[in-house]
DNA sequence: CTGCCTGCAAATAATTTGCAAAGTA
DNA sequence: TACTTTGCAAATTATTTGCAGGCAG
């Protein structure tokens, strides 16, 4: 089911491309964390034509749209996964060290904090790590 | 002072060349979190010859002995900030998004967390944004 | 039809590596 | 002296940009 999926790029006046649609589906098939290379290597077959630019142009839309999550990694390129979350509360997300499996995080108690060592917070990102139920 | 951090460097047994106390101190004296090219364009007044990598190397090495940390971005580029916490407890780094003061958070509740939706957590990291005492 | 999307080629720019020379302990 | 550390030049490689043609609405 993408439909929820395509929906937010209808919301956000995008248009619904082909390769969008197929970008969508990969990640819902692959369900996992992917890079930009990967998903253009990914697609390849299926796409006689495709650019790897409109690849990263279209993930970086995608993770606009909230149809994917940016993914901090300690090598610093860039990740994206889908964001299952249906509406836009505050969330983070866990990602399996083995599998990539990409889950989520709402518990998040530092909302609530106002200020850490005099510092007034404006804003945090968290990334978890950890090993998914089926990979344990 | 530095010698704190100098003495992290003698502890894992490398060398204290000028230009690594160099570096230490200007992050001492700019008490910010720096990039690579920043701390290169600081020192090279100092010293007639100063290689980039050198820099970069540098950082890394100290970033492993705990005189640095590795601050994340959203431009998902390298920065590195003193770490002042003195023994090896768990935390977090908070940066002043206005003069990019680096400060700690220590209270960080995740780890006695062992699971969240079924992944058993391995390891995390949180980087928090905020306004410092001193730019409110 | 109109403006958004895309491919291709090329640019950008950060970071890394190899190696010989210099410096520390 | 022996082993690190460093500078320089060059490589690497992810990501971005410009532009002409193609396609969705």
């Amino acid at each position: 089911m993408n439909e929820l999926y395509l929906n937010k790029l209808r919301e956000n006046n995008f248009k619904l491309t082909p390769k969008r649609k197929a970008i969508i589906d990969f990640f819902l098939k692959k369900d996992r964390y992917l890079t930009p290379e990967t998903v253009w290597r990914g697609l390849k077959k299926k796409f006689i034509q495709l650019g790897l630019p409109s690849i990263y142009r279209n993930l970086e839309l995608f993770s606009k749209c909230g149809i994917l999550a940016k993914i901090q990694r300690p090598d610093r390129k860039l990740y994206y996964g889908l964001c299952h979350s249906k509406k836009n509360n505050h969330h983070h997300h866990i990602i399996c060290i083995k599998c990539g499996k990409v889950g989520e995080f709402s518990d998040c108690d530092l909302l609530k904090k106002k200020t850490i060592n005099g510092f007034k917070i404006t804003n945090h990102s968290l990334q978890i790590e950890g090993i998914c139920l089926k990979c344990r």
